[in-house]
DNA sequence: TAGGTTGGGTTCCTTTTTGGAACCTGTCAA
DNA sequence: TTGACAGGTTCCAAAAAGGAACCCAACCTA
């Protein structure tokens, strides 16, 4: 299989992959949640060359992760900025700084901290279960196929 | 930059992404997570190339995120697990799929749903605060150099 | 006992993607 | 008039992915 086809697959990280899953999407996305927003920007943090940077940038807002929004007239200057649906890619975000965190650190500690406002505190991301509210971690999950892909359902689970 | 050498950023999530940030990585994951321990079953199921599934394989195992172990002997055929550490990845891959489910799934839903076995229902991943466990969103944080990190504020953040 | 199958790769070659540098385009300021 | 700035695009070389074929040890089976 082709990675661009990845899309196509009936897996919801396979489709997801599509968006963010290359090689520095997910940087560009760390830097925006960060609050960077112009291309020059992007470009001297990341040190990415500045044609992937463009193309990555035109594809997030294709998808809808990233809008372009005027700063200035005279000459039109854009700047990008997270949408709704790329505000949603922060639990992503957090987990993946999370075990950095944990399992890439030096003695130096993580680089960066997350305070959360409204208690103030220094803290880190906790999955929890949407219905019960307890922690999960991957052997308290079971998977199962969704109502609409019982077709499938041999396909998907091995 | 090179994308190599986003190992040596002072960055959790680039860090991480040095190991699970290609293209295929973050998939094979996805199937280890779903129980798919064999090379060729990764084959069937990804329809990957094999020789770049083998160096992923290979690269997963140097991390210490998968660990080979025999499954018979003569002749010895070994398959691939996830560790602690790579178990540790399941937050990454549930916000994954919890962002696919929402922005990326047709008319037939998510292909795949989580039951927590404590309580028995679908649930879906909710990242809160360790802290307080009150939900988080990216609008609940802010962010600051860590202690070990003070010298390069300016670098770290915009 | 010849021939095929299985699991787990490696090799070789072609096609795509990156990396790196140079170039382009409006606008403004010196 | 030259230079800087923001935000790109173009071009070419280098690296990575895709695809197919090959390898090998140990079975199985006719």
């Amino acid at each position: 299989m082709r990675w661009d086809d990845l899309d196509k697959q009936p897996c919801s990280l396979a489709r997801t992959l599509s968006v963010v899953g290359d090689r520095w999407t997910m940087v560009i996305l760390r830097d925006c949640f960060l609050g960077v927003r112009r291309f020059d920007e992007f470009e001297k943090r990341l040190g990415i060359t500045r044609h992937v940077l463009a193309e990555r940038l035109r594809k997030l807002v294709d998808h809808g992760v990233l809008y372009k929004t005027p700063y200035q007239q005279k000459p039109v200057r854009e700047e990008y900025r997270l949408t709704d649906k790329g505000l949603e890619l922060h639990p992503v975000v957090m987990a993946l700084v999370h075990w950095g965190d944990t399992h890439m650190a030096d003695e130096r500690g993580a680089p960066i901290v997350h305070v959360h406002k409204q208690c103030g505190q220094v803290m880190q991301p906790v999955t929890v279960c949407s219905c019960c509210g307890e922690p999960v971690t991957a052997r308290d999950i079971r998977v199962e196929t969704g109502s609409g892909w019982q077709d499938l359902a041999k396909e998907l689970l091995p």
